[in-house]
DNA sequence: CGTTTGATTGACACGAGTCAACACCAGTGG
DNA sequence: CCACTGGTGTTGACTCGTGTCAATCAAACG
């Protein structure tokens, strides 16, 4: 598999769209995890030949909209996001290259949230159609996408208990736990660090503060000695005083992928 | 299709197992809105043979615990909860009648949250094995399934907004509509009220509050109107006024069902 | 009855929001 | 080259929503 460095993410990336490149990361989360076999494979990365590049901060899916498209991540960050009757903002998911940008366009047609790039992404543009046809015709592929849904039910749940239950400090440092994780699993850490390409108003965001409070507490965090940021890039300077401060289990992010599951069988 | 009134749910169940009544509420979630046929729904039905009843506050799944077996419920309320180091609870998920209690049991040997019995309640239980059977065999139940992991994504991300960026009057009243429109689908609303077993603590620990907090905001609820609440009895008032203070819109909750989904074809 | 569980209320503490100012930096254009 | 700009990070003073602790009340129950 590829090593994909940080730089990669921010490296300019050529507006339009482009067709035929080697979509490398297209099937890193479904392959890693989902079990599919060479066959498999294939048939993905055939159907993830339409490949778009956008820059950053713009709306990629709009909210309540209806689009027959799935939009596969390739490179960059992205994130969900909903908006409420008086303008503030949630970010309920936030996208790493491998995710499904809006999964639930397999099957609703219609999304309640929209999704917006944060740094400039490749994204692989499904057509609905082919993505059904796909799980149909390759039963493993079906369950992959299903296992796919079932762990983002699992990271909202965590999400869920972050919001309702801790403090402002044990939820940012959470969130940089969790980030670790994925991020390696996708091979875009290395060290105990990573490239963080939010401000500190996405963090917030994401974290449901305002970006003055994230400032502050992010300053606690780097008091206490437990990570460091600079120039975007985030170390966790100690793993496991920062996981115990953040009540942090990876289990939820299901690293043992499909093959684990009773569904290999 | 069969009315539940409110008083069933908190009649007194037989201790123990029973095996052969009908299930009539087994399916009517996942037959109401997945689009099943007949076929389909009489394999539900014999799947859903062992029929077991289980007190009110009871932990019918106990957290991290590896079952092997589903739980479909039937009647009554239970709920999701996850704990946090320090010993505080957060309830992501309210289970009514209709719903699938641990769903990412079909895929995940571990689950990542406890369940535990609201009221007295009435469950299915299937072995693991035998929904993936079903789901394979049938492409239609496998859809249907997987349509409901969606609609619980969906509702989740709501959750992560209605705790992020709500305020708790916004957020309780949010949860009112919610079940509102959850239980009128699976006809125990009538008149615009429910039956509401939780205690304000149990509410407290769904919204991401304290139990004397969720009394202060009931309280302003009914000073302005909106809601009343006696002996286990809640009534909303004024609909539009309360959907428009908790920002409230049901589209979330995917009131259209699968039928009308992509996938149908 | 006493016991228990849940609802209610009050006084007070504290975490997080608000508002505003300023610092810093990368671009940008004169 | 430098002034200007806009976006982001940082800080302080103050407000306010929610939590905490504790007491009391009401209803359910054995």
């Amino acid at each position: 598999m590829k090593q994909v460095h940080a730089n990669d993410v921010e490296r300019p990336n050529q507006p339009g769209r482009s067709t035929g490149e080697r979509p490398s990361l297209a099937t890193t989360r479904l392959w890693l995890f989902g079990g599919l076999g060479e066959e498999e494979r294939t048939a993905l990365e055939a159907a993830c030949s339409d490949v778009r590049a956008i820059e950053g901060k713009q709306d990629l899916v709009k909210e309540r909209a209806s689009t027959g498209v799935v939009h596969l991540l390739l490179e960059g960050w992205a994130c969900r996001y909903k908006l409420t009757g008086n303008g503030s903002r949630q970010i309920p998911t936030l996208l790493l290259p491998g995710d499904i940008c809006d999964i639930d366009a397999i099957l609703f047609d219609r999304l309640d949230y929209g999704v917006a790039t944060l740094t400039p992404c490749r994204v692989a543009v499904l057509p609905r159609a082919r993505v059904l046809e796909l799980s149909a015709r390759y039963p493993r592929i079906g369950a992959a996408l299903w296992w796919l849904t079932m762990v983002e039910n699992s990271t909202l749940t965590e999400w869920v208990l972050c919001l309702g239950r801790r403090s402002a400090d044990q939820h940012l440092a959470h969130l940089f736990c969790e980030l670790l994780v994925r991020l390696a699993a996708v091979g875009m850490a290395e060290n105990n660090g990573y490239a963080l390409p939010l401000t500190q108003e996405q963090l917030a965001d994401a974290l449901g503060l305002t970006s003055v409070h994230v400032n502050r507490t992010l300053q606690q965090l780097r008091k206490a000695g437990l990570v460091e940021l600079d120039r975007g890039r985030l170390r966790i300077l100690e793993w496991e005083a920062i996981k115990r401060r953040a009540g942090f289990d990876p289990a939820y992010l299901r690293p043992e992928g499909l093959r684990r599951s009773p569904m290999a069988a």
